[in-house]
DNA sequence: AACAAGCGCAACCGCCTCATA
DNA sequence: GTATGAGGCGGTTGCGCTTGT
């Protein structure tokens, strides 16, 4: 059965469409001075012939003192694009990144001003892949650059002596630990995902996007061979993601890739897997890092939640824009066929 | 100046989740 | 375990403003 209208039986009484500045004097007088405890009750209470969740709404998105107002800035818009490759569109956890905006004002900048960016640029603003069918490629310079800069990453975190006794590279070395070098690797399976010219069909009229493709998973594969070597980098079933074996799922008995299925169609790929995986076993999720320590991460406001952190603000992670990889993508590493 | 088209954004709609009885 | 309802969320709509012709 469906559920009745939030206002039921008053609905037709109810006012709708935008508020008046005394319907708003209204609000903000009454829940400065009262509060908002319950939104259903609150109109009747507050003398305003709306419905509850309009108000609630209205408070939330236009009211609240703590609301920043204005166009957004080129900090704030890289920021959303950075969290929405790695959230999709999840406005409210995206919204809690950025004080004083709403979900409802980042959702409607993101489909309007950043979509039509992104579009113009060739990349699919949902899955912030290049958009093949546009005939627009991504800088292979560049990529590789991408690969090398992962590669001398993975040379320190390769290496165990680079780590103190926390697991964790000391800043005098490089700011990282093992599971940034996790990150890089998801990085990694991302371009090869991207680039795998076995998921261009032989058809294909663009035989110089497959060379490139051929060309730059060569690169990034010796790369990564390089840097890490079979100790750190395995290839993980049918589907040839790359694994790191330092980091097992308490269920698998073999190694399970951190850095496969990351597609965003679900809107979190693998790491919203290992958040479920870390729900499903009471909010814990154990680390069998490589050493033989195994470390323990709970699911709120724990491990998950740093990673989430980590992918969104790490600098140089490429997806995520900031200052390393990809760092000049808003302005010129595309390249029209 | 008048009109059409496009754009931006506030607000609404309907579904989902979660707490509670 | 189930039903109910409030609050939350993402998608969509529609109106007013701006820009182009």
């Amino acid at each position: 059965m469906a559920r009745p209208p939030c206002c039921g039986e008053d609905e037709e009484k109810v006012k709708k469409g935008p508020w008046t500045a005394e319907e708003d004097a209204k609000l903000v007088d009454y829940i400065t001075n009262k509060g908002h405890t319950n939104w259903k009750s609150l109109p009747k209470l507050a003398g305003l012939n709306r419905c509850g969740k309009s108000c609630r709404l209205r408070w939330t998105n236009y009211l609240r003192p703590d609301i920043k107002r204005g166009k957004f800035s080129d900090e704030e818009e890289r920021l959303i694009i950075n969290l929405h490759s790695v959230l999709s569109n999840k406005w409210s956890r995206i919204a809690t990144y950025l004080p004083g905006r709403t979900d409802n004002e980042i959702k409607n900048y993101y489909n309007t001003h950043i979509r039509k960016k992104l579009l113009q640029m060739g990349i699919d603003p949902q899955t912030h892949k290049p958009r093949t069918d546009h005939r627009q490629i991504i800088n292979l310079t560049q990529l590789i650059g991408a690969a090398q800069q992962l590669n001398s990453m993975m040379m320190l975190s390769s290496n165990s002596n680079n780590y103190n006794t926390n697991g964790i590279i000391p800043d005098g070395l490089l700011t990282t630990n093992l599971h940034e070098a996790a990150a890089k690797v998801q990085l990694a399976q991302n371009l090869l995902h991207l680039f795998n010219p076995t998921t261009a069909t032989s058809a294909s009229p663009f035989l110089a996007q497959q060379q490139l493709s051929q060309l730059f998973c060569n690169q990034l594969i010796n790369t990564l061979a390089t840097a890490g070597g079979s100790s750190l980098m395995v290839n993980n079933s049918s589907n040839g993601a790359l694994a790191m074996p330092g980091l097992v799922s308490p269920e698998a008995s073999s190694s399970t890739s951190l850095v496969h299925n990351n597609n965003n169609v679900n809107g979190g790929g693998e790491m919203e897997r290992m958040k479920m995986e870390a729900e499903n076993n009471n909010n814990n999720y154990q680390q069998n890092f490589s050493d033989g320590t195994t470390s323990t991460a709970t699911h709120v406001g724990g491990e998950y939640e740093a990673w989430e952190k980590m992918l969104l603000m790490d600098d140089d992670f490429a997806v995520l824009g900031g200052s390393g990889f990809f760092s000049s993508w808003k302005d010129d590493h595309l390249v029209l066929e």
